[in-house]
DNA sequence: TATGAATGAGAATTCATTCAT
DNA sequence: AATGAATGAATTCTCATTCAT
């Protein structure tokens, strides 16, 4: 039956070392999709283009595939941005925005924005990513807009206040902007319908900018 | 024959009244710690002290007992928003920042902000719900933030802006707020360590009013 | 809040008596319309115009309430027919056509038709009732088939044979037609398009008598 | 052969090409016994002796698996039968018996014969089924009977009459003798004691051909 | 006595995981 | 190493039966 003739040609490419990237890539799409209960293996392997069993060759558990997803795309880009900060010499709101527009490119609108929504999920069931998530993620990036708060402070540009809620709402809107982009539904509550996220960017540190900025008269 | 030795507390009570509104409850809890796939009937059921059966009794499957949670628990206080605001005298900065209080006092701190987190993960399996939560939820929520703005427009302590990003700032963080709520390490994302929620509002909305009063001199 | 006046008009007919009767017909159309086991007993409550637990006061399961059924509709006119055949003195043929019409009327046109049908299908489950079906409804039938044909020979009118195989003969057809009346599929089996039952059973025995008579010629 | 070893190492096998025949023959099996609703997905299972999931990955639901029972016995010899009619010399008499004894043998005392019972009782529940027995087994079933009866006329051996009551006569008794033949209790309906199935039918085709022959004297 | 709410064993179905090929 | 057939525990949902009212 199986008799093959004894042809050279290789009908299937052996890629053997992109195998793990593809399947990561997979289950992030499906994860973002269904979340992590919902999504089946099955269908991590079919997106990625192998079979069940070479799924679970790589990642043993179905556990073990989400982790590798989100070590995979966490906590890419502080470098560059620091470098970025460190450089920078324009005005404080410049520089926030051109931040906040990378984020967006980079991270916020592409699938990997999907795992901070799963995790808003599902973190409980992960507490040791969870703690990862916050050593590498969520505190780098607080220092880094401290970093740039008190730059500006120091530049005469804002005011010295408590910097806390503030990093709360210049990151909320950014994180919701990310995990609702890829559902009609939510998105509307945040975009209003011709607007795009570039735009509510922009805008909103315009806004919080001017929040912070010296004040040439009264407060109320 | 009569197997039934301990007559312990396996009391079956009638209580057909009591019942649909503690499943809801029940469901609620349930719901929120593990999101609707996750979510096991049984669970549901036990914890609202009662049997597998009886939770189907009430809401014939799954999804109709997760469709009851959200109606139940969803756009309540709209109406009450819209009296403050019309008899509201002081400062627009004050009135913002009562209301979004009253948010968090009355939902967004409660195990209802637990459903924004769900729909944010399933709400595609859902889409009758997700049209209903865009009529009742998003679209009453921007337009009472619309009638603000236009009001301090009008009193002339507002510029007159765009200010569908400023709806945005205003509202991401507080529903950031409610769906990390519960969540020890997603809360950490935005709530600094020793900061409460309602020091976290009071502070965003001071920077956002700010961003938006008139300008005594010049913008950047 | 259940306060009821002293009012001595009774809003629910009480017949005490008569609701076993309706159960048991409530029952017959349950089963004759999805079989034993697919029938829920809720379904003859609802059909009886009682409750649920009403059904289980008069018929502890659902197995007694099946050979209260089945014991209700079998083996009933026996007596009558044998009276018609004392008493017959007409031809034969005529004969059997009465009785056979007359079975159809009042039994195999009838929803207790189905009792067969669903025997046919479940009888193992019940082998106490196989038992008496046998013993009160096959035999005797088989019997008074029998009688007839001996009073055939005996006035000459069918030369003598082994008639076991001519009463199945007459048998199966009644039989498959009572089973197949409340079903347009299998019904098509048996009967051509504009055919009546009555037509064929005419018919049917007019061929049958026929076979029997007294050759005048040679057979084949 | 066929016997599966005693040993108790409950062994995965893996037999891709023979596991959806053998699913289809133990629920053949087990419906035959049961029928459709009381018959267990894991019976089937059991008896193909395979896991409850083996059997869901060939028929993915419980109808599926009944559906594609019915087909694989359904509609197979009418070539063969109609081969046997054009090529036949003898006696109509003699073809008809050759025919329902050859009927008997290959399909009405197989296990293949449940599948009618179940019919008759479930058959509302599969529409689509019963159409396509109506057009592939009834219908075929008619038309060859019909082709043998003009035949016959041609031959002069049966006199011409209305041949759909006779259509009815000749296939009730074969069919309901399918239908008892695995039930002692209802076997016994149509079958006397000591008889055969085959000289039941040899017996009745004789009182048909009989009551179908060319009147030689004078007819009632 | 009648009701229908409550129960829980059981059935269909799913899917992470294993393992023969 | 790769495949996908096979497994069985887990999950939703059903319904005969029980029992408080």
């Amino acid at each position: 039956m199986s008799k093959t003739l004894p042809c050279s040609t290789t009908k299937r490419e052996r890629r053997p070392d992109a195998r793990p990237g593809e399947i990561l890539s997979a289950a992030l799409l499906a994860f973002s999709k269904l979340g992590f209960t919902a999504a089946r293996m099955e269908d991590v392997a079919r997106e990625a283009g192998v079979s069940k069993g070479t799924v679970f060759r790589y990642f043993p558990t179905k556990s073990d595939l989400f982790k590798a997803v989100v070590h995979a795309h966490i906590g890419p880009r502080f470098e560059a941005w620091r470098e970025l900060i460190k450089h920078a010499t324009g005005p404080t709101g410049a520089l926030i925005e051109e931040l906040m527009l990378r984020w967006w490119r980079d991270t916020g609108s592409t699938p990997a924005a999907a795992i901070s929504r799963i995790f808003l999920q599902e973190a409980q069931q992960f507490p040791d990513l969870a703690e990862y998530y916050e050593t590498h993620v969520i505190q780098p990036g607080r220092d880094i807009l401290q970093s740039i708060f008190e730059r500006a402070v120091a530049r005469e540009e804002f005011r010295n206040t408590d910097f806390e809620a503030v990093k709360a709402l210049a990151m909320a809107p950014l994180l919701m902007l990310a995990m609702t982009h890829h559902d009609s539904v939510m998105r509307s509550a945040l975009l209003a319908p011709n607007q795009t996220p570039e735009q509510l960017i922009s805008k909103m540190v315009d806004v919080i900018v001017h929040g912070l900025q010296q004040p040439t008269g009264e407060v109320s």
